[in-house]
DNA sequence: AGCACGCCGACT
DNA sequence: GTCGGCGTGCTC
């Protein structure tokens, strides 16, 4: 009897299997057992077993194999489904899945998980889509959906941000665990999660493959780039990941709560461009909602009745004011108006909180006299201007901050625009007494709003982040739109600044029909660009000198080119550190009726050029 | 002979 | 991806 494994550990793409001799002991798909291996004994998820192999003469013989876990028999196949996606070798999936398996296991020997049955009511529906804005939006209406599918099974709560896993693990008094878990950690929160029928688990895009082993999944704002590793290999995107547990685990129901439907689910959701809009644009989305050829049954149009049920009108008290030079007040970034609204809230003790998308004291380090700015030696960034110091938002490099301009000599480097910090000190001279915090993007995620209060955001333009990309403007819309939700739900006055034309826009994404005109003109603007979600789109990276010889090129235009793809790039990466190797990246476009299972076959032999992505959320970094 | 270094292939 | 084997070449 020979069994084929997947070892937990990183390994280039192409291996898939190791087969071991069993002469003594039992074995299941599923099992997790220690093999040797190397010089060692590392943990190997069982796959396949048979009485044959055709690495016989190499396969070590095994007498009753350590015993980890007992998982779910699909864990397997799905394993190598994400690897297949993500261009890495199962073995490197799951060691990025696993990390490190305690060493010293209990005494009490071999942990039990049993693969169950179906638990799904059969009238429930596999996927819910909850963009509702009062008591079913983040993150109150996750609380309740928890606690009403817990009855269900295993409820695992998937949220883009660790100061939430905390939230919600603390409302709901369960475990939760995110990258700042120790591995030892977070192994026994999530097995001890396992091994209970009914408990919910919280955790970050990190714990998404936990989606194969449960019966509920409630995905937190599912429109946040957070989702998205995009750092390191192996790249995968939590959300995709659960929609493929879903074929491996069918008895999966899928709740995504948020804000904001996506660009890619109108359709779906009834929400949809008019039929003579489809048609111009050439999009389709019969066709996108399959994305896997295996038929996912979690994709399928939910009952028409449902899509009525479905609103996403935003009830919020809000206010715009437009910034000009001439409406200034004696507060840096706060117009006259502004500066009155917030006296008079501070007059009825009304707490104050303002979004101001500008970390530490000063935007940038910048000489008032000459214009000289401070840029990062790693990668040549503007660099932030913290109180004690200077900080690289890029590369996260820090250097002590200047005394004097080193082309000058002048005293005065704060001349850019004012930062969180600094905005705070200047507020609390002036309103000594008063309830008023500025907060950061960051500082502003981990805060929750106290009822009947005053929000201002400083800069329209700045809260959906940092960046240039094709992205720029849904990102935007959504921040804004979870930013009036959260003014609606605690009854707060919100009031924004920033530029005319925006500030006049921005009231119309918060009402159904003016969010769908504007997904309209951007799905318009991606299908121009021949972006997702309008178009599979996959990311090519690669080490490479454009000022030497480029065999890439070469290669994509004879190989791939040939087979009907269209190449974009190379684009050159800019801002890397001196220290780092030059980078490109190489945009992918296959057929145009070309499914995303038959795209990851076509790409899979060009992994070996550089790192593949098939989700990206920047396209050019 | 002993040791550092780097390349290359195997890992079951 | 990582480790170890082995060849090379330098030093004692």
């Amino acid at each position: 009897m020979f069994i084929s494994v997947i070892p937990s550990i990183k390994m280039p793409i192409g291996h898939d299997f190791f087969d071991y001799k069993l002469d003594e002991g039992t074995a299941h798909v599923g099992d997790l057992i220690l093999v040797p291996f190397r010089n060692k004994l590392i943990p190997a998820l069982v796959a396949k077993i048979s009485p044959r192999s055709q690495f016989a003469d190499k396969a070590i013989t095994l007498t009753n194999p350590r015993k980890i876990l007992k998982l779910p028999e699909a864990l397997a196949d799905y394993c190598i489904a994400c690897g297949r996606e993500t261009f890495v070798s199962p073995a490197t999936m799951l060691n990025a899945w696993l990390r490190n398996v305690p060493k010293r296991l209990a005494d009490n020997a071999d942990v039990h998980i049993i693969a169950r049955q179906t638990r799904r009511p059969s009238n429930a529906k596999t996927r819910e889509d909850r963009y509702l804005v009062n008591r079913y939006s983040p993150p109150d209406g996750i609380i309740g959906a928890a606690q009403d599918e817990q009855a269900n099974g295993r409820v695992l709560i998937l949220t883009p941000w660790q100061s939430r896993v905390a939230y919600l693990q603390n409302k709901l008094g369960c475990q939760g665990f995110d990258a700042q878990t120790a591995d030892g950690k977070a192994w026994k929160i999530w097995t001890s999660f396992l091994n209970n029928p009914h408990s919910i688990l919280v955790t970050t895009r990190l714990g998404a493959w936990l989606a194969a082993c449960v019966d509920v999944v409630i995905i937190d704002e599912p429109e946040n780039d957070d989702y998205k590793q995009d750092e390191l290999t192996p790249r995968y995107d939590a959300r995709r990941l659960v929609e493929l547990a879903q074929t491996y685990n069918p008895s999966l129901r899928t709740i995504n709560i948020g804000t904001t439907p996506s660009l890619s689910s109108l359709r779906r959701r009834g929400f949809i461009p008019s039929s003579v809009f489809l048609a111009n644009a050439g999009i389709q989305y019969d066709k996108s909602e399959h994305i896997d050829s295996t038929g996912s049954p979690g994709l399928r149009r939910t009952a028409p009745e449902d899509d009525k049920k479905t609103k996403t009108d935003i009830d919020a008290h809000l206010q715009t004011e437009t910034l000009s030079p001439g409406s200034r007040s004696s507060i840096e970034t706060l117009t006259a108006q502004t500066f009155n609204a917030l006296s008079k809230a501070a007059d009825d003790k009304r707490p104050v909180r303002i979004l101001h998308a500008v970390v530490g004291t000063r935007g940038r380090v910048r000489c008032a006299d000459c214009g000289w700015s401070m840029n990062c030696p790693a990668c040549g960034y503007g660099m932030s201007n913290l109180s004690d110091r200077a900080l690289c938002r890029r590369c996260n490099h820090k250097e002590p901050l200047p005394q004097t301009c080193p082309t000058c000599g002048g005293a005065d480097l704060a001349k850019s625009i004012i930062g969180a910090e600094l905005l705070q000190k200047q507020l609390e001279r002036q309103f000594s007494s008063s309830n008023i915090k500025v907060l950061d993007l960051n500082a502003w995620q981990s805060q929750s709003i106290t009822p009947k209060s005053l929000i201002i955001v400083t800069n329209l333009n700045f809260i959906g982040g940092y960046t240039e990309d094709i992205r720029r403007k849904e990102r935007l819309v959504i921040s804004f739109r979870r930013l009036a939700s959260q003014a609606s739900l605690s009854q707060s006055d919100l009031l924004v600044q920033g530029p005319e034309g925006l500030v006049n826009e921005c009231r119309t994404w918060l009402s159904d029909e003016g969010l769908q005109r504007t997904w309209e003109n951007e799905l318009k603007d991606r299908q121009a660009f021949d972006y997702p979600p309008t178009r599979i789109l996959a990311k090519l990276i690669v080490s490479l000198d454009l000022d030497k010889t480029d065999p890439v090129t070469v290669d994509l235009q004879q190989n791939l080119v040939i087979q009907g793809w269209e190449i974009k790039g190379p684009y050159k990466v800019e801002n890397r550190p001196n220290s780092r190797q030059q980078r490109v990246i190489y945009h992918l476009l296959p057929p145009p009726d070309m499914t995303r299972v038959q795209s990851v076959e076509v790409l899979t032999p060009f992994s070996r050029l550089g790192i593949l992505d098939l989700d990206p959320i920047a396209f050019f970094s």
